[in-house]
DNA sequence: ATAAATGCAACTGCAAAAGTTACGATTGAC
DNA sequence: GTCAATCGTAACTTTTGCAGTTGCATTTAT
């Protein structure tokens, strides 16, 4: 698989899920539409399930299941509950060498961060039932 | 410094530069300013100056200055310039293993060309004289 | 000539993510 | 109760992209 491909592994997964809500999926199976490792899946799916978004069950004739009826599932969820970031938070201790360049780099800072809830917002708008198909 | 941090490391150079635009800046004093290395910033401001943002002059007394007004620099002028993107182009060779597959693959990537489409508006209308302080 | 700067190529080091292996826990089928 | 299927998780290896570094050629002002 590709690098920093949780989300397109996410949404990939969800639309599948979408189409043939009632069905469940083992992480094998999705591994394998998906051209990845179990392992890998249980990773990111997980993440998705820490948000509410999918369920799973362990044993025999276990799986996953989306927990919300997918118009209720938001890009938006997808992307925040991978914690997905548009750009890395500055570390804290970054030695500013004036106060000048201090004040600079928070208005950097605050502009990424402006970036940032605009695109939150734009994914807000997409559900999970658009990616699959209307 | 951090990974991912070329768009920072552009935008807090440009917004240097924005407040004195006169002034001609060596990628040492720059690489100093950003606590990082005169190679790093080369590279970075190369990707700048291919796209239009800045000039270069080599030899004694040479350097780095803005190509255009501050306020003629968006966002996502620089975002482009330096190659960053959402997320990964889809490997080609991925193997659908039906059509169907396919299908929504395509769809889970036109989703995520969309986004993209909004993020790069978005950045459009942000400047670097906004960053750098009106 | 010399010094100061970019341009560029090659290399190392590192950290994040993918991929892999292994094993425990849980659950349904028999 | 046993067995097989499945998730949950930890530990490890592999891959990969980027920062950082070094070295040198080139350019230019003095």
């Amino acid at each position: 698989m590709k690098r920093n491909s949780r989300l397109s592994l996410a949404l990939h997964t969800l639309s599948h899920m979408a189409a043939e809500p009632d069905r469940m999926r083992t992480s094998a199976d999705i591994a394998a539409h998906a051209g990845t490792n179990p392992v890998v899946v249980r990773r990111v799916l997980g993440k998705l399930r820490e948000a509410g978004l999918l369920t799973s069950e362990k044993g025999h004739s276990g799986g996953w299941r989306l927990a919300r009826k997918p118009q209720d599932i938001t890009l938006a969820d997808v992307y925040l509950a991978l914690d997905e970031r548009f750009v890395a938070a500055d570390a804290a201790g970054e030695a500013p060498t004036c106060s000048v360049e201090h004040a600079l780099q928070e208005r950097v800072a605050n502009v990424l961060q402006e970036i940032e809830q605009s695109l939150v917002l734009r994914l807000g708008e997409m559900s999970i039932s658009e990616v699959c198909g209307t």
